[in-house]
DNA sequence: ACGCTAACGGACGCCCCCGTCCACTTTGGC
DNA sequence: GCCAAAGTGGACGGGGGCGTCCGTTAGCGT
């Protein structure tokens, strides 16, 4: 033995690793996150049992497998908040971040859940949340969004979003698409529009069972 | 025997029959259509096998403890009909359809799922749609509506609707009729919109297993 | 008051998922 | 090539929901 902690997998370890997020990443995408373990174990030729070596929770699997989707997410409001005209950059950012949850049923659930071990999806949401915030302010001064959106109609706009189910990704995509030109018609700055009902105070927003995911 | 066909439940027969219905109303309302089949037979102090009598499916017992939903939606859609206005009607109908779902958790799935044996719903959902569908037609006419409106927004609409979820009921509530405002305000008519993605062919929408109650 | 029978609910067997243990196999440094 | 350690997957016990059977209880007509 050449070194006491062997901090580096052996070849077909690493191996079964990447299979496994790939399993991981198709499953959750298509099925959500209740799909089971040992399906995904399957679906990647591995044994239960290796499965929960490498990824000993669900959590931390879903962690490692969404984040592209993560990277995704920050990539879109990053560049929003690039754009010189805020409220095409929010128009932008709705647009994408929609479209980017329609494509992976198992990332908003994830995204959207509060989990209670891993940090990473809360920080990163906090991240999300806090530039749009920051958007949406420039967006308002400059009179092109309506000066009653709050921050909490983002994450109303998302939930919905995630009710949207259909039988092929395909058709979600286009439904999510229209969803989102919907939701910025209805947040652009406007002289006829009627007062809103008051906020609704949401929570950090669970999908079913709060925290829990099984 | 006075009579060979006992049409009439026992007494108690009846009185525990009433007792079901009202667990699986508070149950499919607060937990949606998944509750255990125990779980509703549990809190209505019966055996399983009780319940199951009563009600062999669950298809059975959502439809009958639905039907004063399904006369509430009736309602809401022949009451925005008969609104002379029909910009005014067909906001009606979005408020209320909204929260009407919001209320309840169940509604909305057995609603939204086709079932596969029970036909109530899906004939009362395209009853609704089709008055819907003629409201529309005079809200467009009067210019009030959006031209490009076409009926699977509305559909679009209750689904976005159902992903909906908070803590509480009246949070959920509250959230929903918040959105059905916003989306009331991307469904009017204006002269600064943008054209709308196409359509996505929606399914007759599942809910996650096609058909499947479970 | 009685007895027939509808109605009841506890208990059963089935299946699926969970997370873990352990005997066998493979890798890679020497 | 050898062989210790890392890695593997089949198998196990636990838990929970499902739908049904059956011995017991109690409503109701006589």
């Amino acid at each position: 033995m050449t070194d006491r902690l062997p901090h580096t997998l052996r070849s077909d370890a690493s191996d079964n690793r990447e299979r496994i997020l790939d399993a991981a990443r198709a499953l959750f995408a298509t099925e959500g996150l209740k799909v089971p373990m040992r399906e995904i174990a399957r679906h990647a030729g591995v044994g239960p049992a290796t499965l929960y070596r490498r990824f000993p929770t669900k959590q931390m699997l879903a962690t490692e497998a969404f984040t592209d989707e993560m990277r995704a997410c920050r990539a879109i409001v990053d560049k929003g908040r690039a754009e010189p005209d805020p409220w095409r950059g929010f128009c932008l950012v709705i647009e994408e971040t929609c479209e980017l949850h329609a494509r992976s049923r198992g990332f908003t659930e994830a995204f959207m859940s509060t989990f209670p071990d891993a940090m990473d999806f809360v920080a990163e949401r906090e991240y999300a949340l806090r530039s749009i915030a920051e958007l949406a302010h420039r967006a308002k001064d400059a009179g092109h969004l309506r000066p009653d959106f709050v921050l909490d109609d983002l994450v109303l706009m998302l939930m919905a979003n995630r009710g949207i189910h259909t039988t092929s990704k395909a058709a979600r995509v286009a439904a999510s698409r229209r969803f989102a030109a919907l939701v910025i018609q209805a947040f652009q700055a406007s002289p006829q529009h009627s007062p809103l009902p008051p906020v609704a105070r949401l929570a950090p927003a669970a999908p079913a069972a709060p925290g829990k995911i099984t």
